[in-house]
DNA sequence: ACAATAGTTGACCGACCGGTAAAATGCAAG
DNA sequence: CTTGCATTTTACCGGTCGGTCAACTATTGT
């Protein structure tokens, strides 16, 4: 691996930990240079700005997920209405395992940026919003094929995936601020009980 | 009125829309004192620290909606699961607006300020909380009286609303990183499909 | 009337913010 | 051996951060 790479990854790293467990604004373009080893010149040698430090950690994020829970959780082996039970527990465990690392329940990254930068950077907005997109159609996929199967009665698919990526992220919102990852394993569950119906019914 | 009080009530009152519309750490107490023609010794007599300014934002908040939308909502004189239809009208209606005007969509404070504050400010984090915890008896009211009424069939009324309160939460968020109100109003009547039974069925 | 208190002013603090520029390296191809 | 580019180092920029301080002015109770 080329050193230039590695020390643009060690600045992604350390970004992504600091930006996961505090927020945007309140971690310093020096405080992630220390920890990653890097003089700050160096890094404007790789990011153009700030934001463009912030687009790749959550570019990176989205990888982590994409390849690991997420990758698991919709196994298109699995019956699709469990797969959804697999990305509750994901969440749940992920988190868990993060309070007991860090002390704190850190939330969802993509949720966090959403709700500090989201009025003020439209470029990062519509990053974020092109996660939210790619999960709410996993959502769907699974929706679809289990009303193919006859698991479940018809719905939109579309609107009731969305609601349920909209209840994800309310329950982990709602579990940051009681600091208690249990709170997903008490509401999670409860995210196959919702339904839009389709237009016509 | 006190003349203290004015001053002390036009800092708060440049500080909400501020924090609203951008977020915590992002706004400056020199540019809240510059907007509420206040000097900044001036601010420090009345809050002894940013922190204490944000929880006097929060209680105005929760006021607003305690004696706003939230109390017609959750009228006693309205058929228990139309409350939560009004509510989440009310949200929808309130947000519209604010982009009317704004031209963004800003949500909820309350949200905002959980997922930036609560890994780095315990108290903040405590008092969005006792929010929360608040609005989530709402809910369990109504749910407890609809059950009594035979409107809906018995359930766990606290997580219900917890629940509730959650999918109301991610629905705002989703709908921020979007920009549009209207995702309230496709996916806000869903919010009565969902359901935690209790412990023992 | 006077003292005490509440409120206001404006200058100031060290630390940090995101970002820049130029010189110094390492390294690889010709 | 040299040229050229990628990378790194170091010093620096103006501006802002949250917060402090002492002096000053109103206001209020006695």
């Amino acid at each position: 691996m080329n050193i230039a790479t590695d020390t643009r990854s060690r600045i992604v790293a350390a970004a992504k930990t600091r930006f996961h467990s505090r927020s945007y604004a309140n971690v310093g373009i020096q405080e992630i240079c220390d920890n990653a080893g890097v003089q700050k010149g160096s890094f404007y040698h790789f990011f153009p700005s700030k934001r463009d430090l912030a687009l790749a950690v959550i570019d990176e994020f989205a990888d982590d997920w994409a390849n690991g829970f997420v990758a698991e959780a919709f196994d298109p082996a699995l019956p699709p209405m469990e797969r959804i039970d697999y990305l509750i527990d994901a969440a749940y465990f992920w988190q868990k395992s993060i309070k007991e690392v860090h002390g704190r329940m850190l939330g969802c990254i993509f949720g966090n940026l959403t709700l500090e930068v989201s009025t003020q950077d439209d470029i990062l907005r519509a990053k974020l919003l092109a996660i939210f997109t790619r999960a709410k159609f996993r959502f769907k996929d699974a929706l679809d094929q289990a009303v193919a199967e006859g698991g479940i009665a018809p719905l939109d698919s579309l609107l009731t995936a969305e609601a349920m990526l909209a209840y994800l992220e309310g329950v982990i919102l709602l579990a940051k601020s009681q600091n208690d990852p249990e709170l997903l394993y008490r509401l999670g569950p409860a995210i196959k009980t919702l339904r839009i119906e389709l237009p016509g019914t």
